[in-house]
DNA sequence: ACATATAGTTTCGACTCGATATCATTGTGA
DNA sequence: TCACAATGATATCGAGTCGAAACTATATGT
């Protein structure tokens, strides 16, 4: 492949990217609080502090804070101390915040626009690149639990190995912090 | 295709975006004015204006006026007044700009990693997925000359049917804002 | 000729962003 | 045990984005 390829991969990455953020300026929020707000519906309670919001969204803690701050003044999540560590803070949707997470997209319609073997191409595409990118940026990858290697169903019972917990079938279809899928192919 | 698939092919978009942005921060640059810079070098002499700037990033044409300010008081870029409209106005790199633009990214050697059928899926299914969010949010294209319903070449001369103006042969490599390609399949 | 459309800029307020500093709590090693 | 990291979070700073709205200047169409 040429150097020109991948200039171009990345272009079509970036605009996308652009699209993305400019429609996700809705309900009183910005591109950054949407995001916020979209990983703590998606994260489960172990992976919801400010550390873990700034790691997904590849900012510091500093940032992550604020934009954490500015959901809770207009009431879409509420702060959670942790009885274990005096230090850490967990954060939980609201009814209000819940509602804006479950409401459809501008971006999923396009994406049902496209016929189901394009949809499926697209996905396995965009993971292939996504876990290359991560392995490359040396960053976390915040897959579903369920994907995970120290996930360990056995029969209708699930447990992870890392942090020696049983695990909810709710659970296993969120996205922690600890995941780990391996090395890509 | 369930709703729970396109979910989660937007949060592999929203996130793929925003590593990008992160990565994004270079040179004294933020990201949306190396958006701009990296628009400017790949669009052609007539697509170079504010508006254009604006229509291609997804903003207004007042944040797209902003950004082309600080990108020229900073020396990556330098307007030059239209002859022949004197409310329009373009704008071409400097050597630092050009400089800039021309550099390698992160995210390019992220792409090398992977290998070249998987860098060739990845490049058609993007472009695909492209062209169906640009027909459901009607914007436009901003594709490259010589993929153009306008562009007609004989031989080794091209034209544009549009604008009705002859094109060199680096001209048929660049963007075009007036850039169309028909419906998607 | 006059209304309207177009191109661009400026200003506003809320907020992001990285950088840096600060503080409290927890963990660790001598 | 006790000093010293390491960790989690927040606050502050300055540059700049962002949409929205108001504004100026030039073009165009009827």
């Amino acid at each position: 492949m040429t150097q020109n390829h991948r200039i171009r991969i990345r272009t079509l990455i970036e605009r996308l990217a652009k699209i993305t953020t400019a429609v996700d300026w809705q309900d009183g929020l910005n591109p950054a609080q949407y995001n916020a707000l979209s990983y703590l519906a998606m994260a489960n309670q172990y992976s919801r502090s400010p550390s873990h919001v700034a790691d997904y969204l590849c900012t510091t803690r500093g940032t992550a804070s604020q934009t954490l701050k500015s959901l809770e003044q207009k009431g879409f999540i509420h702060s959670v101390e942790s009885a274990t560590d005096k230090r850490s803070t967990s954060y939980q949707l609201t009814d209000a915040g819940q509602a804006i997470a479950n409401a459809t997209h501008s971006i999923d319609q396009a994406i049902a626009t496209m016929d189901d073997t394009e949809q499926n191409h697209l996905e396995t595409t965009l993971e292939n690149a996504m876990s290359h990118l991560l392995a490359h940026q040396k960053r976390k990858s915040f897959g579903l639990c369920h994907t995970c290697i120290h996930n360990e169903t056995t029969g209708n019972s699930a447990q992870c190995k890392l942090l020696d917990i049983a695990l909810t079938p709710e659970d296993t279809q969120k996205i922690c912090h600890e995941h780990s899928g391996g090395q890509p192919h």
